[in-house]
RNA sequence: GGGCGAAUGGCGGAACUGGUAGACGCGUUGGACUCAAAAUCCAAUAGUAGCAAUACUGUGAGAGUUCGAUUCUCUCUUUGCCCA
């Protein structure tokens, strides 16, 4: 017999789904449609093991669905935009265009080779000009609706990468991209004004039921939604400012006021602009990220005004007020009050400026003598030493109280405030989608009219430049509107831009007037699942959602609000990671296992420290290309091996041995193909045989359940376990009349998961008619014999093989006369019998 | 510090609305085939005791609800992620 020979067989199966336009989808009012997608790749190259996992996952479902009859759109694209490209065509002397544009081609080719069900039709790139020049329009409207707007602002500034960085893309101080230390920096910059959907992307959260509350608990985080007052602090000193505006969640706390803290962008600084101790502070201050947890962890420092404020509910009392670091311009009004006993930020401060801490919460179990000491408290408890607030619950009654009181004595006000921040979307680089807009000598901006879109990016340009490439096109960046001359903005938008919307143009990716038609929207929008890494749980997610916003804004046609409606986030594929006597990385073909010991392969004296699975990536070495593994094992095995695992929401690890025993899998499938195909052939039959029915409709029902709740390692599992069945069937059984049914409903079933193979075996077995997902039989799950555990005193001691639907008397003399349990009940008085029908009978003597 | 999740054999992991814990795979051990090895096939595989039938223990720890808890409730430990 021959083997499965995999590599002709499914570059066979592609070529005909190629050929025949298999996954092309459009729409059809008769069908339920589903629009499954999974995220996008970035081109970086070739593709990794997630692309594999991510990309199996969602092919899974979609050939599933299609099976299931629904009208399945599951396109494909390229997030082609961003700095890799920029970098690499620099460091190379080559053009970003070309080098994505071969980097799409290899990974199309690879993706292509998984056997992926993707309408590539559809395919999209949003570094193509038929891509951006919508996103330009979407650019002006939400600068007509006022969505967009130009502000100088302290940005991180990624020194390495000479642009700006979003918070979001700041770790530990650091620049995500390039691990460069962040610095601050003032610049004009474009935003995107998401905050003024602060609300309703909060509330929308309630309505995505079935994303992972781990990413709306984020998302809720991310929007931060907090409860409190504005205060306005009265001050004196001798600069002309009278007051100074304050956002605080604790106002409760007010009579613990010992500082006013005052952002270094607070307008105050004004005055001290040029006063050289400030300046050398305010140097010092912008070492610090603008991050709230490098604020947290960084030292605190501050900077004494002449001013003093004074408190408002103690109008004798005045403190010092302080430009510190630790304050942000963009959040409340840049100013602080400081409450030391209370928060571990201020407490911190004070210890270092030898301020008061006064305490005036005590937990509920303390006595009103307690007084904070190494630490701020912050839990809540009872106000203390707060003369008319004493006695008050906090945080739950004092806060609500507070307001009131300034509120009635007109010194502040009840207020509602978001951490989320507008999305700067201004990038200084060169391989992004051009912003629509231009200058004239005095900065004013003016947008580039629709009718003169694209703004097309220059070509063949020098890219050894220091800072933003378009700054150094001259040609370029002149531009003349309404016989005015004026100078193109070179900044080029942030590439989650690009993925806000991507989704939307792949319903109809050619549509040449518009990022969108109307019509297709309206039929396949929204997504019915989509699938990528919870490392976007925040940004892209957050963002798309945003974009949504935006255009349904003003805008009554577009009825869009939330773009995914079901949303999957799979887990990472990890491996070992080894290291050599030098700490140098290996790679697993660096290494060989012998034994129990893990050595190096060009030296097997030398030994290998392993270390712990890691995520797959390349600076530690750890990865392990798919275009081998497909190659060698084929696309089927592959498939197959990176669901069988793990649970797809969890992380995976790779393991060759796995690897290998999914590949043979495929070999003792295609062997057992060839066995029941000679039965099915044979002219004697028998027959139908009950079992095989039974097994096969229970297999149905298993698979389309796990299949239906995404438990895709269990249906390999199932998968396994037909193939024990049927090897153990055929070898004790004659019965062959329905076998022929009942197997092909099996290789359906496992179709979603290695298409090739059972496409094949369909065909070896003349089924030419469209094939269509199994239903099962309810009714049928219950078998007629079945298993009833018998339990005495909560112990199982027996289980007797009984007929369906038994009572309880019938049971109990069974049990009664049974070796297993007799013993027990001999001489014993039954107290009584929990009896569950057709699965159990607990009977409860004395011991 | 706060929020959310997780903890099941040597390992990855199963277990429907509380009802046979350990499906399935990997690994390991033994056997068959072979001059030998690989591959393949067969068998065993939670622990303890026993030739065995079987018994006891067992889902991070401790309590609780229940006839019955991996599943529900509370406390704790460890760990992961996010936020601070």
């Amino acid at each position: 017999m021959e083997r499965y020979n995999f590599k002709t067989i499914e570059e066979k199966w592609q070529k005909i789904w190629n050929d025949k336009n298999k996954f092309q989808s459009q729409i059809d009012k008769n069908k339920k449609k589903f629009y499954c997608l999974e995220m996008f790749p970035y081109p970086s190259g070739k593709i990794h093991m997630g692309h594999v996992r991510n990309y199996t996952i969602g092919d899974v479902l979609s050939r599933y669905k299609d099976l299931k009859g629904f009208n399945v759109l599951h396109p494909m694209g390229w997030d082609a935009f961003g700095m890799p490209a920029e970098n690499a065509a620099r460091d190379n002397n080559l053009d970003p265009k070309d080098w994505t544009n071969k980097n799409i081609n290899t990974m199309k080719k690879q993706l292509k080779r998984l056997g992926l069900s993707i309408d590539w039709n559809r395919e999209i790139s949003t570094c193509s000009e038929e891509y951006y020049k919508h996103q330009q329009t979407f650019f002006l409207e939400l600068f007509e609706k006022k969505l967009v707007y130009r502000k100088e602002n302290y940005v991180n500034w990624d020194p390495v990468d000479q642009t700006v960085l979003a918070n979001e893309q700041v770790i530990d101080g650091k620049g995500w991209r390039s691990g460069a230390v962040v610095e601050r920096k003032k610049l004009n910059q474009w935003f995107f004004k998401i905050s003024k959907f602060s609300q309703d992307l909060l509330d929308g959260l309630d309505d995505l039921g079935s994303w992972p509350n781990k990413v709306k608990t984020m998302q809720k985080n991310w929007i931060g939604k907090s409860f409190g007052c504005e205060i306005n602090f009265k001050t004196k000193g001798d600069l002309p400012v009278n007051e100074v505006k304050c956002f605080t969640t604790r106002p409760d706390t007010l009579f613990g006021f010992s500082f006013l803290a005052l952002s270094v962008d607070h307008p105050i600084s004004d005055y001290y602009r040029e006063n050289n101790d400030f300046i050398k502070f305010k140097e010092e201050c912008s070492k610090t990220g603008t991050t709230e947890e490098a604020i947290a962890v960084g030292e605190k420092i501050g900077f004494k005004t002449n001013l003093r404020a004074i408190n408002p509910l103690k109008p004798e009392e005045d403190v010092p007020v302080y430009f510190a670091n630790f304050v942000l311009m963009d959040y409340g009004f840049g100013a602080v009050f400081g409450c030391p006993a209370h928060d571990q930020r201020d407490f911190d401060f004070a210890k270092k400026y030898k301020l008061d801490i006064k305490t005036v919460v005590k937990p509920f179990d303390k006595d009103d003598n307690f007084k904070v000491d190494n630490e701020a408290y912050s839990g809540p408890g009872i106000l203390i030493n707060s003369e008319e607030l004493n006695g008050l619950e906090a945080p739950e009654k004092s806060v609500k109280e507070t307001i009131k009181i300034l509120e009635d004595k007109n010194l502040g006000k009840e207020q509602v405030n978001y951490r989320l921040k507008d999305w700067g979307v201004s990038r200084q680089r060169y391989w992004g989608c051009p912003i629509p807009i231009a200058y004239d000598k005095n900065k004013n901006a003016y947008p580039i009219p629709k009718s003169m879109l694209p703004v097309k990016l220059p070509e063949n340009i020098n890219l050894n430049v220091k800072g933003n490439p378009l700054d150094s096109q001259k040609e370029w960046k002149e531009v003349t509107i309404n016989g005015k001359k004026l100078t193109r903005e070179t900044d080029t938008l942030d590439t989650f831009v690009c993925s806000s919307w991507y989704y939307l143009r792949f319903c109809s990716p050619r549509e040449e007037n518009y990022g969108y038609n109307g019509k297709e929207i309206d039929y396949w929008m929204p997504v019915d699942q989509y699938i990528g890494g919870v490392e976007h749980a925040i940004l892209h997610l957050l963002y798309s959602r945003f974009f949504m916003r935006a255009l349904n804004y003003e805008n009554n046609n577009f009825k869009i609000k939330e773009p995914f409606e079901n949303l999957f986030t799979q887990g990472m594929v990890c491996h070992e990671t080894y290291k050599d006597k030098d700490d140098n990385w290996l790679s697993p073909d660096e290494i060989r296992k012998i034994n129990n010991k893990v050595v190096k392969k060009s030296n097997p004296d030398e030994l290998v420290k392993v270390g712990p699975s890691e995520s797959m990536s390349k600076s530690k070495k750890n990865v392990i290309d798919p275009e081998f593994i497909i190659e060698n094992y084929g696309a089927d095995a592959v498939r197959l091996f990176i669901l069988s695992d793990s649970p797809p929401e969890k992380d995976v690890q790779w393991s060759e041995q796995g690897m290998v025993s999914s590949y043979k899998f495929i070999q003792k499938l295609w062997i057992l193909h060839q066995e029941v195909k000679k039965k099915i052939n044979t002219e004697q039959k028998e027959n139908n045989d009950k079992d095989l029915d039974n097994f096969t409709n229970e297999l149905v029902a298993k698979i389309t359940n796990n299949l239906e709740k995404f438990h895709y390692n269990v249906i390999v599992a199932n998968m396994y376990e037909t193939y024990n069945f049927l090897v153990g069937y055929l070898k004790k059984i004659k019965n062959l009349k329905n076998l022929e049914t009942n197997y092909k409903k099996m290789l359906i079933c496992f179709t979603p998961v290695i298409p090739h193979f059972t496409n094949e075996c369909l065909k070896d077995l003349n089924t030419d008619q469209q094939i269509v997902w199994p239903e099962y039989d309810k009714a049928m799950l219950e078998k007629d014999d079945l298993s009833f555990v018998i339990q005495i005193n909560g112990k199982k001691r027996s289980i007797l093989k009984v007929k369906k639907d038994i009572l309880e008397r019938e049971l109990l003399e069974i049990v009664k006369k049974d070796k297993n349990t007799e013993k027990y009940l001999k001489n014993m008085e039954i107290k009584k019998i929990i009896f569950v029908k057709n699965r159990l009978m607990n009977i409860l003597i004395n011991e």
